[in-house]
DNA sequence: CCGCAATATGTTAGCGTTCACATCGCCTCG
DNA sequence: CGAGGCGATGTGAACGCTAACATATTGCGG
């Protein structure tokens, strides 16, 4: 932009006043009025065409007491699931009118948590959409809930709390049930970081299936959703000949197990079943195809959105909502070798 | 939230009349300003804790002519390098005062970003950093230059455009160069799709550094930066036995060609090499560890925050700056097979 | 102890909207 | 043909803040 090249950006009132009619008209047309004539709705129009009028968002937040947006707190900006998520959240805001402030917090310490959700505050957002199934967040949403309304994206709610997620549990069931199933009896867990509830929820589901069907849990590691930890903890069951299979809690982790297996010459799925949790686009092209629980982010966001609008709009705290997770069948699960 | 539970916010009047001073000295306190007693400051900062007291952005923003707002618009969010530029760009934002407009475009057709951009101007940021490398932009960006000060994120900006960017000419040459290191002469190249400035930059380094050495270029397959189209070009490659090596545009496609060769029955390293780009933080964890070019997508965010803030203080138009990409060496890639 | 600078605080106006209400034509109908 | 009503438009105030200026209060030299 060349300094000086603008003035002040156009006001209502010069639209008026190169429309011959008054602001109030102008505010009229520009909110969609019907209470003004044909004739006069198109000068106004082309006024505000000439001008490259632009409505002064800040003027009428303050007069009208709105905001019109939406902060999305969320973590891990640059992984699959939380970048489609923000994604889809900003999408679904812009179609419900709202303004989507999107607020990733890239480590996790409650310090800089707490100045996000400040600075989602201070920019006056009417909801606050918590994207962040980690423990910590727990206790801040209570207080949080005071000022603001709140919608939670998690499987595992607190009682009383307006969420929305996916049925992690369900997940972790379908796929140890699907090992089980293809006759695996010792079943490995590469678990995601203490404090997560996804996490808790994956490492439960898989525990739960495994209970249902008399299998004693298989050895249980915990990774920190990295790919370098899921090659670590892949390692160490590389060492146990007993593990026939290992159930992940999301891809990469899978993904690094697999390495380490074949590093170790066990091959999967021939020796060692894996499944991972997330289905990133990558992990159907992995070698072997990664067989893992498909989350729908992208509703999930649509869902949350929808939640938070009638929140903002009449207050009521719905039954949290639980989208169905679901398995997707690849090569590197197989049937248990004999 | 309960409704009717508060009434409206506090505004500066509220905590002057309870600090017994004027609006103006809790204005002055707000801001910093050194002209206020001690005892005062005090006061009013007691005021304002106890009344929960928030300082309206819109009003100030209306009055200062000045939203203290950047935007970013970026497309791919659910991919590792925009999504960390994203997270990158907001906190280097806020760290400079700015509130960060994160809009993520995640189809890119003309439309969703042009309507993209007008929501950001309605927004009333103070510049807008264009994330999209992509050719379509590049017009746009003359017209929105008239509008708000712009900072393209690209590598190979139109001249006269303020620019931050990554070598990708630089970092092609250099997994090119490395591959001919090795021995290669049949290097087979998988291009991002045509329309992506990344894309073309990194297939002319690819030319440039087999042109230097005199070498023919191989096969060249354009992908859509997706595992699948890397797959699909993969399996096209290997069906080509003279090719003992792949430069791949980025590492989802990589991984999607080393898919299709084990398919083939050809193994990586041993009878094909390959190499990736963006050093995503699976590509270490792969089977093999994925030769790679690292892109630094936080310092990019850093410095194009820089840029903007100084191009809101000043106007000027600094020459682009480029930053170094970097290769990595792990083991998809090895010696040529004699 | 007066006067004047320097420091601390207050007062007023206005940013660009929307809201509530007032006004102005014009048409309808008794 | 005049009252009443309705549709179209205008007027004034207010939202919460900062900028500019005005005023009070302090300290200090002469």
């Amino acid at each position: 932009m060349v300094r000086g090249e603008s003035k002040n950006a156009p006001s209502m009132a010069d639209v008026a006043a190169r429309a011959g009619v008054s602001h109030q008209t102008v505010s009229r047309v520009v909110n969609g009025s019907d209470a003004v004539r044909g004739e006069t709705r198109d000068r106004v129009l082309a006024a505000i065409d000439e001008l490259g009028y632009r409505r002064n968002k800040s003027a009428r937040a303050l007069v009208t007491r709105r905001s019109g947006r939406l902060g999305l707190l969320y973590t891990q900006p640059h992984l699959y699931g939380p970048g489609t998520l923000a994604a889809s959240v900003h999408q679904a805001g812009q179609k419900a009118g709202y303004d989507v402030i999107l607020s990733p917090v890239p480590h996790l310490e409650a310090t800089s948590a707490e100045r996000a959700i400040e600075a989602l505050l201070d920019d006056a957002v009417e909801a606050v959409l918590l994207g962040v199934s980690h423990q910590s967040f727990e206790d801040l949403v209570a207080q949080l809930a005071a000022t603001v309304e709140v919608v939670m994206i998690h499987s595992d709610p607190p009682a009383g709390v307006r969420s929305v997620g996916i049925d992690q549990h369900a997940g972790a069931v379908l796929a140890t049930q699907y090992l089980l199933d293809l006759g695996h009896r010792t079943i490995a867990h590469v678990a995601g970081p203490v404090g997560w509830i996804d996490a808790r929820q994956r490492r439960e589901g898989w525990l739960a299936a495994l209970r249902d069907s008399d299998v004693a849990p298989g050895p249980e590691i915990f990774g920190d959703w990295s790919s370098r930890s899921g090659y670590e903890a892949g390692a160490e069951i590389a060492r146990d000949p007993s593990v026939t299979a290992v159930f992940a809690a999301n891809d990469s982790m899978a993904l690094g197990v697999i390495r380490a297996l074949h590093e170790a010459g066990r091959r999967v799925p021939q020796d060692v079943s894996v499944v991972g949790f997330d289905d990133v686009p990558d992990a159907a092209y992995l070698w072997p195809p990664l067989t893992t629980v498909r989350q729908d982010f992208a509703s999930l966001g649509e869902l949350a959105v929808e939640v938070a609008t009638k929140a903002i709009a009449d207050g009521t705290v719905e039954t949290p909502a639980l989208l169905a997770p679901e398995l997707v069948v690849r090569a590197s699960a197989a049937r248990k070798p004999s």
